[in-house]
DNA sequence: ACGCATTTTGAAAAGCTTTTCATTATTTTT
DNA sequence: AAAAATAATGAAAAGCTTTTCAAAATGCGT
């Protein structure tokens, strides 16, 4: 009946309407429900809209009400499955609420995320979500005061801006304590990224948990990565290649756990019979490597809903209480006591 | 100098224009490019720009042209591996264009995917890139009638939508020939879902291998999967209950061969010693699983940058030529020879 | 220095909705 | 039944840019 445009739907309000033979403003409210309008108009106007096939123009709306219902956010990587499983958990909190997300990476950059954040402003989105930044958090006070923020990895509370962060400490301990409670003494650790501070608190955890235990801190066992595979297996070489004793290895996430359990395999050496080794995240394949892996759960997906939330509340002007879930230890098949 | 304010900017083009001593219409062209101005205006007009820290309001922008410059993603498991490397060169291909992406999920359901498109398009996106969807061909022309739209995994080029496709039997029959090549003769196979065109061309490469070698094809040993690691797992427990002989076993995808090699591996049987096994995809995790999977690599990346491209093209309703490069077979270490 | 062709510029409309304010219709009060 | 209060509606402005059209300014030839 109605002719399919070729092009797009350019019907607008005010052919709805004309349509309906009431004013722009009486369709505007309707759509709205921001007052009450008789039942007699009502119906023609909906009759109209139904007819017409009419939608809002998004983009007249954001202009007037100054909004764009859209949020960012910043990732680091996007082909990472540590910042998917996130996103997963914000696809979900959006869902229904009208909201879109735009997605941008800051590929570890601090430089290259101030410049993502701008474009984000930019764009007029209306709150960011920004996933490990490597920017300070003057910088994210700065930011919000543009547009509300919420941060992970950070402690900040404000108005416009709310970060949270896990107890990255608590987790290295959690796991440098099961292998302790396993028998180990001699366990190696890489490291994440240098200047990377839930990398740091994760060693720090370690460092805690070995002190606790009356083991000496070897610096000679723990070697820096950067949180990619192939750092764990340059690791695990490391180790090797100047001749260190250990019988467990902790890394600082579960991706350079990968890497070491491959060279590891390379050199012979089997998991957890010879050598124990616990990663930490819980990425979505840990269950799934061989063997599955012991490991530190994140609560990304909770993260990710969370943060989403609280953004959301933040945008309008409500403000927020919120408690992540805490990070536990995920006893897998990796990690085994030592004979 | 200049008052931070506290919540946005709100200069406009007008007030740049006040100060500059010159209308409107003059800084919309300077700014656009869309007219030649006077030096001496063109000098004032950049100065006010640059002292009131003017960006023109994107949404006013886009209601005046009839353009978002956004363009709709549609994926199915935002936090699947798979997708992730495709964005990723999605990403790449829309960096300073002045595009962003939104992103949604189908979730591998048909009716989901339909809805989320047409919240793309009531969002006004220019243009659409569908990754593995679940609708019919007619479909994408019909929502190609509104914008354009890129798909992957079909055939189809009009006007208004353009759909590349892999060689996807090629592929299987890749992989089973490398298999045939080093000797096995038992090959078991873990298929897709059902009615997931991209699956069933692969078993029909896997059947062409085991024709062309004279392989009688056995039912019995093709198992069904869904694409996930649990698959996997189920289809080789399955192939072991039921008491079948097999030196070798093709995934119809990287994820299900994960799963199959874990239950390879609680099985106490060895890979590649005992069983050899071959993937398909070739996951950024696949050179790191333990032993390093052998598959066959599909140019995620690649597809997403093109993919990207060609929409731009399409937008701007230029035909648009691809070529997309050829699925390749990737020797790793969990297939060999049989002894 | 004058008339014509060009170039540069500004006023105003358009793009589509929301919102304010004033007007008309309806209900309530006395 | 008239006055007052309340409710429903429409006209017009606002939100910010781009674009069209007409006017003003400039350059050129002679």
């Amino acid at each position: 009946m109605s002719e399919q445009s070729p092009n797009d739907n350019p019907t607008t309000l005010i052919d709805v309407a004309r349509l309906a033979g009431v004013s722009p403003s009486t369709v505007s409210r309707i759509l709205n429900g921001t007052a009450k309008v008789s039942d007699d108009k009502r119906q023609a106007v909906m009759d109209a809209i139904a007819r017409m096939n009419f939608a809002p123009n998004p983009m007249a709306q954001s202009l007037k009400r100054g909004r764009s219902m859209t949020i960012g956010i910043v990732v680091q990587d996007i082909s990472s499955p540590f910042f998917d499983e996130t996103l997963h958990g914000v696809d979900e909190a959006l869902k229904g609420t009208g909201y879109a997300s735009v997605i941008v990476s800051g590929h570890w950059n601090a430089a290259e995320e101030v410049e993502r954040i701008r474009l984000l402003l930019a764009r007029k989105v209306d709150g960011i979500i920004l996933l490990s930044g490597r920017i300070t958090d003057e910088s994210v006070l700065q930011f919000s005061q543009h547009r509300p923020i919420v941060s992970t990895g950070r402690a900040i509370q404000t108005q416009r801006a709310l970060g949270f962060k896990l107890d990255n400490e608590h987790g290295g301990w959690l796991a440098v304590r099961h292998l302790i409670e396993l028998g180990h003494r001699r366990i190696a650790f890489i490291t994440g990224p240098a200047n990377n501070c839930d990398a740091d608190e994760r060693l720090a955890g370690y460092k805690r948990a070995l002190q606790e235990a009356d083991i000496a801190y070897d610096p000679k066992i723990v070697v820096e990565g950067d949180f990619h595979e192939s750092s764990g297996m340059r690791a695990i070489n490391h180790l090797f290649d100047t001749q260190q004793q250990f019988t467990a290895v902790c890394a600082a996430n579960d991706l350079s756990a990968y890497g070491a359990r491959l060279s590891l395999y390379r050199k012979g050496i089997r998991v957890p019979e010879d050598i124990s080794l616990v990663g930490f995240d819980d990425l979505p394949g840990s269950s799934y490597t061989t063997p599955p892996l012991t490991t530190i759960r994140q609560p990304l997906y909770d993260i990710g809903r969370i943060a989403t939330n609280s953004l959301l509340h933040l945008i309008n002007g409500e403000i927020v209480e919120t408690s992540i879930p805490p990070l536990e230890l995920i006893v897998r098949e990796t990690t085994r006591r030592i004979r």
